[in-house]
DNA sequence: GCAATAAACTTGACAATGTAAAGATAGACG
DNA sequence: CGTCTATCTTTACATTGTCAAGTTTATTGC
């Protein structure tokens, strides 16, 4: 199918393409016509798949976090309990992005998860990473045979999900070293 | 000075022009041009001030950030005790970006803090909200008469950060109501 | 006071970019 | 085989960052 008119999976081509340029140059230089001419088509091609610049970027978007999701899982599959797994996800959360802090600029930063969450209909209402750690901590709560309210729930996923999230955060943005812990006796967050 | 060739006091006008558009339709759409003709001076009249809009984006950030830390500090000045003091920046923390999700993106999406720290000499290591709180911190450890080697201390510090910045994050991203609270006794980190 | 110099601003140009419109090509399907 | 439709190309245009050269104003040295 080589060097034909039609070139057989542009789409997925394209948005491969532009994982390539963000992770060598950087979102800032990821641009439509550049895409275009890493899979040899001509600049106007990615319309035939995506209406705007946007639409490549929230399909990138997504296929990121993919890649990501499957880590966690990956992660979260070796372990015996809900409480490991917990611990699981928070350690490769950190260390996906320290591994590629472009990508954590790339999916947080600038438009907001909430647009892209919108945009994306396979998103039911949660953000996957955020679901798999609500499905963990539901688990835990059974596990250890805890009782709490809907609102503590709530406060507590937002708690564990803050600690992570901000210190990915410290470690994408000052290069900061960081590893995570939580013991659940006190409801402990530890560095 | 109205009209005439020379504005007066460009510089400010371009950066608080500037402001005015990300608040109005955000960082995406801020051009140099606009900026420009939003304050009636040609498309090129800002490289008498600034070497490329990147610059100009710098003294944004550089503005934004100083009213930030007015809050901040209006708010530290209140307080009585150190411990309090804390509890206060991370209130203001949560209720500035609540108010303005666009500055959270704008500070902290696309380039990294560490950029901005390295191109504005006036922070001298720290970005100054983090200085601030770890005046404060030290403050707290002084009162309480709490003895904390170095690496404990900056441990303490990056968690506190993390948490108040991460919930930051969630509320400017997903619109979620936060509040922040802090139990020194056990080192436990409330929402 | 006045000439020279520097700072602030304008004009014109260029390349890169996103996007739209119109046409070309090729595979699918009757 | 002929038509259709999705895919891709070509051409064109507006927006943008940036530069170079010129113009205007303020400042400084004499």
């Amino acid at each position: 199918m080589a060097d034909s008119y039609h070139h057989g999976n542009l789409r997925q081509a394209l948005i491969d393409a532009g994982i390539k340029i963000i992770n060598e140059s950087g979102e800032e230089s990821l641009s439509l016509r550049k895409v275009a001419a890493e899979c040899n088509v001509s600049h106007a091609a990615p319309y035939a798949h995506f209406n705007s610049k946007e639409e490549l970027i929230e399909a990138i978007k997504s296929s990121v976090t993919d890649q990501f999701m499957e880590e966690l899982e990956a992660g979260v599959a070796e372990c015996a309990t809900a409480e490991e797994a917990i611990l699981a996800m928070g350690r490769t959360y950190l260390t996906f992005f320290s591994r590629n802090p472009d990508y954590f600029v790339f999916l947080f930063g600038k438009q907001n998860i909430n647009a892209h969450l919108q945009m994306n209909k396979d998103y039911k209402n949660d953000y996957p990473p955020f679901a798999l750690l609500k499905r963990m901590y539901r688990l835990y709560l059974e596990e250890k045979g805890i009782e709490k309210s809907f609102e503590e729930q709530e406060i507590d996923l937002i708690k564990i999900w803050a600690m992570v999230h901000g210190m990915a955060s410290i470690a994408c943005m000052k290069g900061v070293k960081t590893s995570f812990k939580w013991n659940d006796p006190d409801e402990r967050l530890l560095v």
